[in-house]
RNA sequence: GCAUGCGUAGCUCAGCUGGAUAGAGCAUCGGUCUUCGAAACCGAAUGUCGUUGGUUCGAAUCCAACCGCGUGCGCCA
């Protein structure tokens, strides 16, 4: 029973926003549900609180005179024990200022484990598909956004009281995982012994031998090469077509079941996957063996999906292969090749009607990178098409993209995985954390410092902890949609706009809680607040805006929009810090309030980071 | 060619549902620690919001065209 029910005093902007609606609906006779106030906060300390910006286009829409209309809104609006004053200004806006009173009963309401936020009542749960990482492959920079953007969204519903379904959609059936088994079936490699490193340099070296040069065939001939370039490419046709055929049959025997195949298939996925989990326990990621689930295990929902579509008549044969068609496009989606196998789209058919029906998601979120936006376009259509994203309710499932962009290089250019030079994951978290704790180490060298004389394994985990929040920050803070340049300095920063910026102001709570406490420890549980200083306003109404902002996050599945929130939480309590006492104010009452204020504060900026899955120590 | 995404300060990026003087961080320059943690704070400087037109009380934001960069386009995943 947790004490979750959100009394109206806790949100102070719907407490306006309802009684400037009533009063325009007075006014101007429209119905409540179009006299919408449009109430923001003010972007300026000098234009109040908030501000409501109704009367402009209200006027245009009504052939009124904007002041004149809010000021008979504001005649008719009950804002007694709301706002202390609301005046018009400029072409017809509203600036609100809060009164201080509802300001504090809002912060006492909001003080709860809940923080403002209110448990989902809904019946469906929300499936995640993230990281996607593919077996026998290293886990590259790439791999950080799907993984720890899909854990955020994952969490931010989890926080809103959501069922999620974190659904690792692993590569780990087709083509190139068969060309990879028969390479080192052919090396006669030992497949118990087996590290990561060995298993990429097969997945490399079978990618390269299977490469066809058709295309340099044509191009040889049409450009008038020596025989002797010609033969050479002949030859290399050779060797790949003879690897392709190796690969072709052991997919096969795979395929069919064939117990020694399947046994060492199993043998590379667990290996693949050790990593990937070691990595996501790295990144303080929910991720383990419960959350894979790859393509292997949709194999038998292929032919019977393929099925489906043939028969509803929207999978047609064309030139021997089944394609879907869209009436809105030229470009068909391919769901069997002429050959009878199936293709990537096949499997995320079957594992788009799986997460619908069988995982009862009414939402199905998939964090890929952002080239797949036609494939997902193409599926998430056939889906609505053949009716797989409803629910046995006829509720219709939300599917949708978060289509991350592309990390690049110094030169613009994505960094691309068989590139040869690339950045692992792995090297990143290495260096990250490395820098973390030797940084963390030399500040605790400073006798004077709060780390000083702590144990150097207490060191070590608070130095990791800053380095793999300074990498999940840069990552999660800035739009995920767009590309960004991967800069190792950047990303590994400890001042500025970033991760240990947060923490650090985390500590400082944490500290002169700590420090409050030998000295107060016998006084009220829940001391009134007052918020009288500007700094202190600044705060509080910085505060009240977390469950707004939660809510925002999962609706537009955006991380960056609670990172940003932080940052500001974490400015606003740098001024309150510099400008308001708490320790050292004399007036014990106000000391208590402000000690409060650092403690509400505390549990957001904790709550908060625990969303985007970073540790708040206490100390660093 | 068709589709799709992006052009904001020297660099990296915010800018929400159109709202008042376009904001941060880095870098540069200057100032704050015997006083609640200087990973911080305060100040200075920095802009043709790609271009042109349109919509309107109001456009970085919406629409159109153009320029530039990127990405995707049937038998790979």
């Amino acid at each position: 029973m947790s004490a979750s029910t959100s009394s109206p005093s806790v949100d102070p902007t719907a407490a306006l926003d309802s009684a400037l609606r009533t009063a325009i609906a007075a006014v101007t006779g429209l119905p409540v549900g179009e006299s919408d106030p449009h109430i923001r906060p003010s972007g300026n300390p000098q234009f109040g609180d908030f501000q409501a910006n109704f009367a402009m286009a209200l006027a245009k829409k009504l052939g009124a005179n904007p002041r004149q209309l809010a000021t008979d809104v504001l005649a008719r609006a009950q804002l007694t024990g709301i706002a202390d004053k609301a005046e018009i200004a400029g072409p017809g806006f509203v600036n609100i200022h809060l009164a201080s009173s509802a300001l504090a009963a809002a912060l006492d309401a909001f003080d709860s484990p809940a923080l403002g936020i209110t448990p989902a009542t809904a019946t469906y749960a929300v499936t995640v598909d993230l990281c996607g990482v593919n077996v026998a492959k290293q886990m590259h920079v790439g791999h950080l956004r799907a993984t720890i953007i899909g854990d955020t969204i994952a969490r931010v519903h989890e926080r809103l009281g959501r069922k999620v379904w974190r659904e690792n959609h692993l590569g780990d059936w087709g083509l190139p995982i068969a060309m990879t088994l028969a390479a080192l079936r052919r090396a006669g490699t030992n497949l118990d012994s087996l590290t990561l490193d060995d298993l990429n340099r097969a997945y490399r070296a079978a990618q390269m031998e299977g490469r066809d040069d058709a295309a340099g065939m044509i191009a040889a001939q049409a450009t008038r090469v020596g025989p002797h370039r010609i033969a050479e490419l002949e030859a290399q046709n050779i060797g790949a077509a003879l690897a392709q055929e190796d690969a072709r049959a052991t997919l096969v025997r795979l395929q069919s079941g064939d117990s020694q195949l399947v046994a060492e298939w199993q043998k590379i996925i667990d290996c693949t996957m050790k990593e990937v989990f070691e990595t996501a326990a790295v990144l303080g990621v929910q991720l383990t063996d419960e959350h894979s689930r790859g393509e292997s295990f949709f194999r038998e929902r292929l032919g019977p999906a393929v099925e489906a579509f043939a028969k509803s008549g929207l999978g047609v044969e064309d030139d021997g292969a089944i394609v879907v068609r869209y009436p809105d496009r030229e470009r068909p989606m391919l769901i069997r090749k002429r050959d009878g196998g199936f293709l990537y789209a096949t499997t995320d058919l079957a594992a788009c009607k799986f997460r619908v029906q069988d995982l009862k998601s009414d939402r199905v979120v998939y964090v890929v990178d952002a080239r797949q936006r036609d494939h997902f376009k193409d599926v998430f259509d056939a889906i609505r098409m053949i009716g797989w994203n409803k629910l046995p309710d006829g509720t219709e499932a939300e599917l949708i993209h978060v289509p991350f962009g592309s990390v690049l290089g110094a030169d613009k250019k994505p960094l691309k995985t068989r590139s040869g030079e690339n950045f692992t994951l792995k090297a990143l978290l290495d260096e990250a954390i490395d820098r973390g704790i030797r940084e963390v180490r030399a500040r605790a060298s400073d006798p004077n410092a709060p780390t000083a004389g702590m144990s150097d394994a207490d060191l070590a985990a608070i130095g990791s902890a800053v380095g793999i929040a300074a990498v999940k920050y840069a990552d999660l803070g800035s739009d995920v949609t767009r590309d960004y340049v991967f800069d190792l300095d950047r990303m590994v920063s400890f001042e500025g706009d970033t991760g240990p910026y947060l923490q650090y102001a985390h500590a400082r709570m944490a500290s002169i809680l700590g420090k409050a406490l030998d000295a107060a420890a016998h006084a009220p549980p829940r001391p009134t607040i007052s918020v009288a200083e500007p700094a202190e306003r600044q705060l509080a109404l910085t505060l009240l805006r977390y469950p707004q902002i939660v809510r925002e996050v999962a609706q537009h599945l955006d991380p960056s929009r609670l990172c940003a929130y932080l940052h500001g939480l974490a400015t606003s309590y740098n001024g309150f810090y510099q400008q308001c006492p708490v320790l050292k104010c004399e007036d014990q009452a106000l000391r208590a309030s402000r000690l409060r204020l650092c403690a509400i504060s505390k549990h957001v900026m904790k709550d908060g980071l625990g969303l985007l899955g970073i540790t708040a120590p206490e100390r660093m």
